[in-house]
DNA sequence: CGGGCTTCTATTGCCACAGCGCTAA
DNA sequence: ATTTAGCGCTGTGGCAATAGAAGCC
């Protein structure tokens, strides 16, 4: 039964919000969740198109259909012949991605993007971060759930693993998480394990180092008509068959290197020592199609080096187990490799005078960067600044106040 | 090792009201 | 089509209350 949208009642609910507890349609979901700076951190996922009343993590390959966990289980524990389907980790997003990159996140099997380069408009949004495995499972009698290394061209002379959070068979919990990496933190050092059964310290960097070269500055996504778009989501056949995507996103191009990625261990650290909190992202977003597949196109390791990503207030406002759920602790353990990505990306766009001149707008806007307050309108902020107060409580005026910040005993 | 206590730090809510943005006349 | 009036909402700063973490016994 396919469920309405939680807000509009008319059109087909695409989209589960964790926050709102709602299925909502793309439409809706776009207008809800761009109300405000709180809204646009909720962490969205797809629905599930069996239940119709729980958050997708899985995208089945051969069935084409995404699932929760539970008809997962139900689904492909049960049949030895559909527990070999090839299925993918779906996980979620925030903020207002665009169209192209809502694609992305989803493309799951798609020949096409869904979309032309006219249909996005840019508007104000958090692009969020990918949470992408960073282990491929396979069923057991496969690969004894080695991790497959191939195709990682370390650019950095990283040590890494795959980018690709395909599995077959029946998938465990960690699995389905797509949160099979973690970081131990132990003195000094940051050691990566593997929080399936099988532990396997494949190193994110020879010096247990991330790449610091994360963008907190925001990168404008979004698009209109969602209708036009995903109208026929589920029929993805019928979208638009202009596949050039690139140059949609103008994205910041940090540098992986194993200082920045130091510094950003350190970072994190120091966030989460902070904050008292797990470390979270306000804007997550992910996009396990882009490169679980070989035939989506996947993108070269210097590729998603140069992969800018948002994070900002990482205190976390959600609750940590949202961000688990879809995935998010594991997009600050497995920062190694931000996996935001364009599908299909040109290799040439990343050549070393592209990623120099993205590395170099990179540490220009990080050094801009300003997390001070900022005032809208300096008028209220005289106005304020004049009023007088009990406790600190603005007064009428006229009223009795303790507080004058015009006295110059105060100001002294 | 866990509980109770204290101390420290961070966050949140409150207040009045000018002015913004929108709608209706 | 333009102007005006009215209304609801936002944002501004300092303080107190509250929450949470850390340290000690």
């Amino acid at each position: 039964m396919v469920s309405p949208c939680d807000y509009c009642r008319r059109e087909r609910a695409m989209v589960y919000c964790r926050s709102d507890a709602a299925c909502l349609c793309l439409p809706c979901d776009r207008n809800v969740h761009s109300a405000n700076a709180l809204t646009h951190r909720h962490s969205r996922t797809l629905l599930c198109e069996r239940c119709y009343s729980q958050p997708a993590t899985i995208w089945c390959a051969e069935e084409k259909v995404s699932l929760c966990q539970h008809c997962d289980w139900i689904g492909h524990g049960s049949s030895v012949s559909l527990m070999g389907h090839k299925r993918q980790g779906i996980s979620c997003y925030s903020g207002c991605p665009s169209a192209a990159e809502l694609y992305r996140i989803w493309s799951f099997g798609l020949d096409h993007p869904p979309i032309q380069e006219s249909n996005c408009k840019q508007v104000s949004g958090l692009m969020s971060i990918n949470e992408n495995s960073v282990s491929t499972y396979w069923s057991p009698s496969e690969a004894n759930n080695t991790i497959d290394l191939t195709g990682l061209d370390m650019v950095h002379d990283l040590e890494d693993v795959s980018k690709f959070n395909t599995w077959i068979g029946s998938s465990s919990a960690s699995a389905v998480n797509s949160v099979p990496c973690s970081f131990v933190q132990t003195a000094g050092s940051v050691t990566p394990k593997l929080c399936s059964n099988e532990k396997k310290d494949f190193g994110i960097c020879k010096d247990n180092s991330l790449n610091e070269d994360f963008s907190v500055d925001d990168v404008d996504l979004s698009f209109e008509n969602y209708e036009e778009i995903f109208g026929d989501f589920y029929n993805m056949s019928k979208f638009l068959e202009d596949d050039d995507m690139d140059g949609l996103f103008e994205m910041d191009m940090p540098a992986t290197n194993s200082t920045c990625q130091s510094e950003f261990i350190q970072e994190v650290k120091s966030m989460q020592a902070s904050s008292g909190n797990v470390v979270s992202a306000d804007s997550v977003m992910s996009n396990p199609g882009m490169n679980a597949d070989s035939n989506l196109c996947i993108p070269s390791r210097q590729a998603h080096s140069s992969v800018s990503l948002s994070f900002s207030s990482l205190t976390g406002e959600s609750s940590a187990g949202d961000y688990q759920d879809c995935g998010i602790s594991s997009v600050l353990t497995n920062m190694v490799e931000p996996p935001w990505l364009p599908a299909c990306l040109d290799s040439s766009s990343f050549s070393p005078a592209n990623r120099d001149s993205a590395v170099k707008r990179y540490k220009e806007k990080k050094k801009n960067r300003k997390f001070e307050k900022k005032i809208r309108y300096t008028s209220r902020k005289v106005r304020a600044d004049m009023r007088k107060r009990v406790k600190g409580r603005f007064v009428k005026a006229g009223d009795a106040y303790d507080y004058d910040p015009l006295s110059q005993a105060r100001n002294c």
